[in-house]
Parts: structure tokens; C-alpha cells; sequence
DNA sequence: AGCACGCCGACT
DNA sequence: GTCGGCGTGCTC
């Protein structure tokens, strides 16, 4: 089948890197084509290239004479018919144009330019060096590796932080290339594509791996995308967008961090990578592993259910212990304002920092929260500092020469010398604390440290973030002050205390995985401490030390958590125990969308066993970018097939122009 | 998504 | 008169 040749005169599907399921061509004298080939076409006045898809032997809906005829052939390109299947599949879950998919694949300027590549080294006769392994890794390892070979498997690696889930996988992937065709995939979330991964992996395989993430140069990419086509490309190590690659034979994926929120995809096509990548595996038959020390509420029901198979690992690799971990009630431990301003570090958690800094120990503070204060308030009239593109307040940055920005559109301005309410002059205060406050607090209580604060306001590339990393393991800094960007997958030796600012902060997100994304974040920062010889000890301050997820947190007790937390999502018919689906819905033109939701609600499915739907509602950003921004909600049973509903509803309507309609399956965030 | 077409206001 | 801003609709 996917080798017949389609020649002169048959009309074949070809699949473009645009918004449509592919149009049709005819095909000329001289040129023969079969699945999966890529071909030259001409389209309106300029020419693409797409991929042959099937042919068409159906009646055409329109008239044949707007039928063009295909171009050329471009010579040594070719999706498997596996891939094909892969990318219809992605776009039938998350109820999109094929073509967006394909985009996703091959949607890069460079790879068909006219430019000789130039022949790029890859090595790959790695030389392995095993690490050292516990009972426990070996054990891991044996397991994981019984499934090479076998078909499709889904094993969900849950070892603590720090108990060598990387040396496991390491060990799996090197058993998987001992068959000479194959290819491995890693998976990683954005942040976490560090030097101290890939040295790691050098350590242990003696080459680099090709890389895929978003500053990959355009040379290299091109380069690689055509190593992963022909089989050169052993070891892959990219974000969720490497998933696209065009693999010749693809034999085993792992996917790190798994619990991780970047694997979501939300602009552009939405799609959660980490499912999508279970979904490669099933298409490819192929085993997927999944490693976290924190795994989502989703994988662990999977697990549940005998849906996912699960290695465990549970104890720190070599003499490590897990942290002691205390909560500070904050409404007893106030900070009091001192000479230099406003305090938010309390006196215990102060106490805590002094004596690891005798101890010549480092210290590593975490808020996650950019800029200096989250809000500037007039405090005569009480206006507040807004976004004229987006319904948010403005975040000052840096304390002299105030600039405000939107962290949303990128929009910013100075902060005007009178407010434009009340007139009244100089009468703004900047309200609550960012990492920059904190480290203004910092340098004025422990003037003789050496501090490093990690923003992405601040590293702005990978090499200065390599080189900040590299201070901290050599112990040239005393105290860190980081966000997110610190939290994952880092290992240094001297850091023994972690304090957390503000532990409640991800509570208040607009998401039904709040507990689960605090719990998750306070153990992946909490297990930064005490990964060597030395006892970690972790400081969370908070205003509900008695919270469920304090508690689990306190007492390392992530079964209880998790217990809970199931608990409350079946009670609450949510995820993973029902099946979500958004619509966001944005214009600039408020009345067009008022309108279409308008039809769009009389079209809603209601009194169907089984299926819940709300909406119209304002999105909770209701104003961004200069578009006006509604949703709806849909919350199915699990054994309702919520595509089929959502497109059942769509083709009851017209969409205008002037409204763009978004499709989130499984959405994540509310917003 | 692009990109052309066409309708209407602003400016040489 | 004609330049260009953007709303609308099509791409085989």
C-alpha cells in the first residue's frame, strides 16, 4: 500500500504546512509519486511544499478545472506512512487542520532552501561508561529494559529528587542502541535543556546528542532534521515540539519531568507534549517512559489503573538523605519594616540563612515572581497601574527608574511622575514583592554575601545561565535567589537550606491542578537541598501551615497527597475522572464576539446524559493583546468521546472571520 | 495562516 | 485622484 506509484494523470491529496486537510493535484508527464513523498506544488501565485497523502479517487466537490498540476518531486524527502498516521492522529485529538501538524513538522524556511548543506559529523559509535548503580537502579533498569522490543508500553519512572532517575534511563537507551537502526528520543521540559544535562550525557556516552528546542540556529536545525530523517541521529534531546521530528526508526522514548506544565503547548496549535508523545509510542509501537519525582494526578490514575506500569525508586543515590522540611506560620512570624523598607523574610527563616552562611553552606531562595513589586497603587485615590492592551495591572521593575511592564503583552512604560486619576503627585506605592525586592532585602541583611539572583529577566542566554550554574557548584556564590528557571533537575553538592518566600503562591492560579502544581513545585525546590553528604533543610513560609499540602510537603507524605487530591477531583467530577474541553474564543471586535457566542450558545449540547457544558464567560484575561477573549467549558464522562461532541456542536455553525476560535483539549489553564 | 481583493477615509 | 488601512474570503 504505501509503496503503489501514483503517475501521470492520477489526482492525489497533497498535505501543505497551512490551516486545511490538503488539496488536491494532478499529476504531470515524467513525475511519479507514493505516499509520504514530498512534492513542489504551486499555490495561488507562489509555490509550497507539501507531502502526498493518499490519492483521490473520490468525486472532486468543486470544479476540476481549478485542479493545478504538481511541480516536481523533491528528491530524498519522505514521511513513513507510521509519521503520516502520527500527525492525522494529533489533529483528530486536539481537533485541528492536519496541515497545522504538518507544520510542525516541516513548517521551517531552511530545510528546502537551495543551499548545499554542508556534511555534518555525527558520531555514533558511543562509548558507553556505566555509572555505579544501586540494587534499586539495577532493578529499574532491568525492568525498563525488558520492554525494548516488545510494542508499545507505557512505564511511569517514580523516583525521588535525587535518587538517579537519569543514570536509569541512561542505562535503558544505551541497551536500545545496542540495535544498530535505532533511534532514542528525550524529552525534556524548556527549561531543563541545561549544560548540566548534556555534560552529564557526554560523561556517560562520550558524544554530544542532537539537539531540537527553539534557539536551536537555523543551519544546525536543518542539519539535524535531516539526521533524524535519514537514521543518523542515534540520541535526539528536545522540548515537546521534537516529537515532530521525522524519525526514520524511532525505538524508545523517555520523557522527563513528566508532571511538568511546559509540556502543554498553549499557543499556535494547543496539545499537551506529553500525551501526544504516549501517542507516538502507540502509533510507532514502541515503549514510552515517564520519569518524575512528582508524577501528575493523571499518570499516577493511569498507573491505577493498570493503564501505565510504574519502577520505582526510593531512596537518595549514595549517602543522601531527603530534606527536613518546617513551615512558618507567617501570621505569627510578621516581619517587621525595617531601616531599609518593607520585609518579607521572617526572623526565623533570617536566623536559619545566618547560620548556614557560618557554616560557609549555600543558601538558595525561592519566589516565583518577576520584577520588584506585582502592583503600583496610588495611594491617595487608590488607581491602579493597568495595561492598556491587556485587562492585567503592570509589575514594577527595579526600584529607581521605575519602568512598569505587562508580562503578558511586553507593553511598558515609566512610572509618571502624577497619577492620571487624582493628579496628586508622587503618591504611587509599589505593593507586595518580586525576586528583585528580595534581593534588595538580601544584599541589605547580609551585606557581605555573595548573592546571584536567576530571573528570565535576567539570563537572558544559555551561556550565562551555564556560567551561574557553574558558580554554584564551584561555591563562588553564598546565597541564590532564583524563580522556576532554578528549580529543575539541578544538583549542587554545598546547598543545604532552601527557602521558600511564599509557598502559597500557586494556590491562587486560575487552575483546577493549583494543589497539585504547589505540591509538585514545593518538592522539585525542596529536593534542590541536601543532595550530598551534608542534611538538606527546607523553609516554607506560609499563611496555611494546616493545608493538606503543607502538611504532605512537611511530612514528605506524597501517598496522602495524592489520596487526597483524587479524592477531591471525583467528588468534584474533574480530571482524570471526567474529560475537559475549552473554547477561547477572541476579536477586537466586541460585538462580533458577543454575537457569535451568542449562536454558539444555542447550538450548545444540553440535556445529553452524561455531558456538562458552561459558557459564555469572560475569560479571567478578558481584555489581551487587544483582543476580547470569551470561553466555554465542556466536562464529559470519560467514556464519551469528547471530539465527536465538540465537532458535532462546531458544524451547527458559521464561524466570522473577525472571530478566531481555539480548540483546548484537556485544557490546563483558564485564563 | 498568508495573501489578494475591495471598500472607504486622508492627504498631495 | 490615489495611497493605504484593514475587513473578508479563498487557497486544489
Amino acid at each position: 500500500m504505501e509503496n503503489t506509484i501514483f503517475s501521470f494523470g492520477d489526482i492525489v491529496k497533497v498535505l501543505l504546512p497551512i490551516a486545511s486537510d490538503g488539496y488536491d493535484y494532478i499529476i504531470p508527464e515524467n513525475i511519479e509519486v507514493s505516499v509520504g513523498d514530498f512534492v513542489k506544488v504551486p499555490l495561488r501565485n507562489k509555490y509550497e511544499i507539501g507531502v502526498v497523502l493518499k490519492k483521490n479517487d473520490e468525486p472532486l466537490s468543486y470544479d476540476i478545472s481549478k485542479v493545478k498540476s504538481i511541480f516536481s518531486k523533491v528528491k530524498n524527502y519522505k514521511l513513513s506512512v507510521s509519521q503520516i498516521e502520527f500527525i492525522k492522529k494529533v489533529a483528530d485529538y486536539n481537533l485541528t487542520n492536519v496541515g497545522n501538524i504538518l507544520k510542525m513538522v516541516m513548517g521551517f524556511d531552511e530545510l528546502f532552501d537551495t543551499v548545499i548543506p554542508r556534511k555534518k559529523k555525527i558520531e555514533y559509535n558511543p562509548t558507553y561508561v556505566s555509572p555505579k548503580l544501586s540494587d534499586e537502579q539495577k532493578n529499574a533498569t532491568e525492568i525498563l529494559s525488558s520492554k525494548l522490543d516488545k510494542g508499545f508500553s507505557v512505564t511511569l519512572l517514580d523516583g525521588i529528587t535525587g535518587s538517579g532517575k537519569t543514570e536509569v534511563y541512561f542505562n535503558v537507551i544505551n541497551e536500545a542502541l545496542k540495535k544498530s537502526e535505532s533511534q532514542v528520543l528525550i524529552m525534556l521540559p524548556e527549561i531543563s535543556l541545561t549544560g548540566q544535562f548534556l555534560s552529564k550525557f557526554q560523561e556517560r556516552f562520550g558524544i554530544l546528542p542532537v539537539l531540537w528546542h527553539s534557539s536551536v540556529t537555523k543551519a544546525q536545525r536543518r542539519d539535524n532534521w535531516k539526521a533524524v530523517m535519514n537514521g543518523d541521529a542515534k540520541v535526539i534531546v528536545g522540548t515537546r515540539s521534537s516529537l515532530f521530528l521525522p524519525y526514520k526508526n524511532l525505538s524508545l522514548i523517555v520523557l522527563d519531568e513528566e508532571h511538568d506544565g511546559s509540556y502543554k503547548q498553549e499557543d499556535g496549535v494547543i496539545y499537551q507534549g506529553r500525551d501526544m508523545a504516549v501517542l507516538k509510542a502507540s502509533v510507532d509501537k514502541i515503549p514510552i517512559i515517564l520519569a518524575s519525582a512528582t508524577p501528575s494526578i493523571e499518570t499516577i490514575n493511569n498507573v491505577n489503573i493498570g493503564k501505565y506500569g510504574i519502577v520505582k525508586l526510593t531512596s537518595r543515590f549514595g549517602v543522601a538523605v531527603m530534606p527536613e522540611v518546617d513551615l512558618i506560620d507567617m501570621r505569627q512570624n510578621q516581619p517587621v519594616k525595617e531601616s531599609w523598607g518593607k520585609s518579607w523574610l521572617s526572623s526565623v527563616l533570617v536566623k536559619q540563612i545566618e547560620e548556614k552562611l557560618l557554616n560557609k553552606e549555600q543558601v538558595m531562595l525561592y519566589i516565583n515572581r518577576r520584577g520588584y513589586a506585582p502592583l503600583v497603587l496610588c495611594s491617595e485615590c487608590g488607581n491602579r497601574l493597568q495595561c492598556p492592551h491587556c485587562n492585567v495591572y503592570l509589575t514594577a521593575h527595579s526600584k529607581d527608574d521605575t519602568k512598569c511592564c505587562c508580562h503578558h503583552c511586553g507593553y511598558s512604560r515609566r512610572l509618571p511622575k502624577v497619577c492620571e486619576k487624582c493628579g496628586k503627585e508622587d503618591t504611587w506605592v509599589l505593593v507586595g514583592p518580586g525576586i528583585e525586592r528580595i534581593e534588595e532585602e538580601v544584599k541589605n541583611r547580609f551585606p557581605n554575601a555573595k548573592i546571584e539572583t536567576i530571573s528570565s529577566d535576567i539570563i537572558t542566554s544559555q551561556t550565562r545561565l551555564n556560567e551561574i550554574i557553574r558558580k554554584i557548584s564551584a561555591s563562588e556564590v553564598d546565597i541564590i535567589i532564583g524563580t522556576q528557571i532554578l528549580v529543575k533537575g539541578h544538583h549542587f553538592p554545598n546547598l543545604t537550606l532552601v527557602g521558600v518566600v511564599d509557598g502559597d503562591m500557586s494556590f491562587s492560579s486560575s487552575d483546577l491542578r493549583a494543589n497539585e502544581n504547589t505540591f509538585q513545585l514545593l518538592t522539585q525546590v525542596s529536593g534542590r537541598a541536601g543532595r550530598d553528604v551534608k542534611k538538606g533543610k527546607v523553609v516554607i513560609q506560609t499563611y496555611n501551615p494546616d493545608n493538606s499540602v503543607m502538611q504532605a510537603i512537611k511530612n514528605n507524605d506524597r501517598d496522602s497527597f495524592v489520596k487526597q487530591e483524587l479524592k477531591d477531583r471525583k467528588d468534584a467530577l474533574m480530571p482524570p475522572f471526567t474529560k475537559l474541553a475549552a473554547f477561547i474564543l477572541s476579536s477586537k471586535n466586541k460585538q462580533a464576539l458577543e454575537n457569535f457566542c451568542y449562536v454558539l450558545k444555542q447550538k450548545m449540547p444540553v440535556g445529553i446524559d452524561g455531558i456538562q457544558t458552561y459558557g459564555p464567560i469572560d475569560s479571567p484575561l478578558s481584555y489581551l493583546k487587544n483582543n476580547y477573549r470569551k470561553r466555554f467549558l465542556i466536562v464529559v464522562d470519560r467514556k464519551i468521546h469528547i471530539q465527536d461532541i465538540l465537532k458535532k456542536w462546531l458544524s451547527m455553525v458559521i464561524i466570522p472571520s473577525s472571530v478566531k476560535l481555539k480548540v483546548d483539549i484537556d485544557p490546563y489553564n483558564f485564563m
